[in-house]
DNA sequence: CATGAATGAGCTTTCATTCAT
DNA sequence: TATGAATGAAAGCTCATTCAT
């Protein structure tokens, strides 16, 4: 029987490099993990999918599975947290103009885009943030932070109220209330589109849908 | 020999009284029942929710439930029946005005009305039609149709129709979108006032943003 | 509020009659129900069978079942008893000849008719005594004792064994071993028969049975 | 980048050793569930038995019951197959004579031999078989198919046939009444021992009830 | 570290039995 | 005494999680 001693001085050589390898292929194993997981928990709704879907459906082992989340909340959780970091980091760029209405627009359109191109986990953030449904066993704590969502009203807000400093948004009208408004239509359409990803682009009714926010179904 | 099949021979004089306190208790526990079960649900989930705690807070026994219900999923459907019919009674009554513009305002106000009063149903029928996730059971159909859904839009749409054909309603946004952004806030706006049934009338923002959505976040 | 002292002298004239008419009464409910308990028991077997489809088949009320037996057990246990003295009844009557063969053949047709007259019943004698499934509830005492069985069989024995001393029967075979045999086909005979009551009489056949196993299937 | 669904590459080498003791390994399960599903079934009947005890039995949890049979009836099935298979068999195999008296003597004396050896099984088999109450559900199809038994017949069948044509076997009788009896005979011997594995050899019985099903009980 | 079988608490549902009317 | 709704113990089955290999 050879000796632990040895065995651990023979193979501690390249642990820089091993490491490395390490890190990236847990990072790998991760990534595929929540892919899985979110083809899985969009098809079933987060209650009724399973682990063992989920294992199968990356390709591993339920225990690989409890390698890399602690719990099936904690998958939940990461997927979460996974798009919330690509959400902010796509939408908040430089705008290609000053005025606060044509940012507005950018905006949007930006996370209509994220949208387009993540949608059914998009949808799932969503869904989860939406309704206190699954996140409950119990008395237990949300899933989601609201602070992502604050996130994005708060640049809602902050274009709209340039927006009325330069007498293009009507002042009679709190502006949390715009953000409101704003916000639940796209949501809305969000989950719509993301229940039925229908042709039409996204983008383009979100557009139109700011341009009927601006200017009102009413007559002129 | 008289056969015991024949049940009526006997003291069957208050039969009649009998079966009708029948009806009404068992009327009494279904509602008992139905209110309990949805406490439950909207604190719970669909999924979450266990038929032994539906069953205390109902304050009968789990067999009970049984004799009510055929099975979890047939409450859940009960719940949902039993508030859309009350929801299409409340809102369909005649309306004070002819006017097409005045009648969107009721008519979303006797929603919102609706809404105030069984806030907490009202949110979960929204919330099941809402997301398809508590529904799956493998390849089942859907716990609610969309009719209930489809109707109340089909009562906007007109409304809205009858206000562009008098001018009031621009003409050049498809009806269609007009009732989706108007249906999306609405639904948005109780989702979040049941969340968290703060004070601010549910009606009088709704009738803001009716406002808002007439006459648009722009200033003229 | 009547005085219940008052009332039991009221109506305590008729006592004689009216027990009289209570004992009727009470034989009928019995019947009734072990009836269609039999008809409930044969569809679906003792376990699976549920006193609900037994009151419901006798009309009665699942109370009722109640009144009259203390238990789903105590009802099969009425209903073989029920079957066993008719059957003892029915067989042991004096017989038309002197020659044990003769009785022989006699005794068993009598079993066979009362086969046919109370087929399914029979059947559920047999089968309830011939295996120990249903019986079992964890370590409780068998359903049925074997004291009726032992009877007939006994009544076999002596028939044989004066075939035995008369020569007619062969004495190289212990006589319980022949009675073992001829009971063996009798109770298949009748199983299958009960199962499946085709058109060919039990008795003729079971006839063709005493003749084969008198004779034997070898040619002689 | 790798992806984790490629399961081979990490250590994969004693992939078919341990695939070989895992299949060994679970048949080992199965048929430890098996054996002790058995004897549970066989004291309790199939009704009565809990999957709960058949574990206990087994000396695994619920679950694991589960990893390996889809439902109880599943179990009862397997139990069936399992030995259903082995009968088949252990009797279907040359005979050392061509004489079809002998050639049914040895038939016989092997179905008892398997009986001898597998008694409780073999006595769930025939009871399964034999009536048809554990196997309602509703209207379901029966637990076991009746091709197990037909065979065995058809080899009676074919046996008494030749012995017939030999002039051995009586041709007044038909010869699905001579099968019938001489299975009638055999189904019960096995379900007598099987309840009461008293000392008496059953083949030695066995051999004695064919003598008396050709010799017949009359004295020549 | 991957694996996947074992685990067992927990859930829905059934049904014999009781008891207030 | 008939009624039938209430009861709740018990059963089958699921699935997140663990852990020996």
């Amino acid at each position: 029987m050879t000796t632990p001693t040895l065995r651990r001085t023979t193979k501690s050589r390249p642990r820089v490099l091993r490491q490395a390898l390490q890190e990236h292929t847990r990072a790998a194993y991760r990534e595929a993990i929540l892919t899985a997981a979110e083809r899985i928990i969009l098809r079933d709704g987060y209650q009724l999918a399973k682990m063992a879907d989920i294992a199968e459906a990356t390709g591993v082992s339920v225990g690989t599975l409890y390698n890399y989340f602690d719990s099936k909340e904690a998958v939940l959780n990461a997927l979460i947290e996974h798009h919330r970091a690509r959400f902010q980091a796509q939408v908040e760029q430089p705008f290609d103009s000053d005025d606060p209405l044509i940012q507005l627009r950018q905006l949007i359109s930006r996370a209509h885009e994220f949208a387009e191109q993540n949608g059914a986990l998009f949808n799932l953030y969503i869904r989860t943030k939406g309704n206190g449904h699954e996140s409950h066993n119990g008395s237990n704590s949300c899933v989601v932070q609201d602070s992502d969502h604050e996130r994005f009203s708060s640049q809602l807000k902050e274009l709209l109220h340039r927006g009325v400093q330069t007498g293009r948004i009507r002042d009679d009208i709190p502006i949390a209330e715009l953000v409101w408004a704003l916000h639940a239509m796209m949501q809305t359409l969000i989950l719509d589109w993301c229940r039925q990803p229908s042709g039409s682009s996204l983008r383009q009714r979100g557009d139109e849908l700011v341009t009927l926010f601006l200017e009102g179904a009413g007559k002129r």
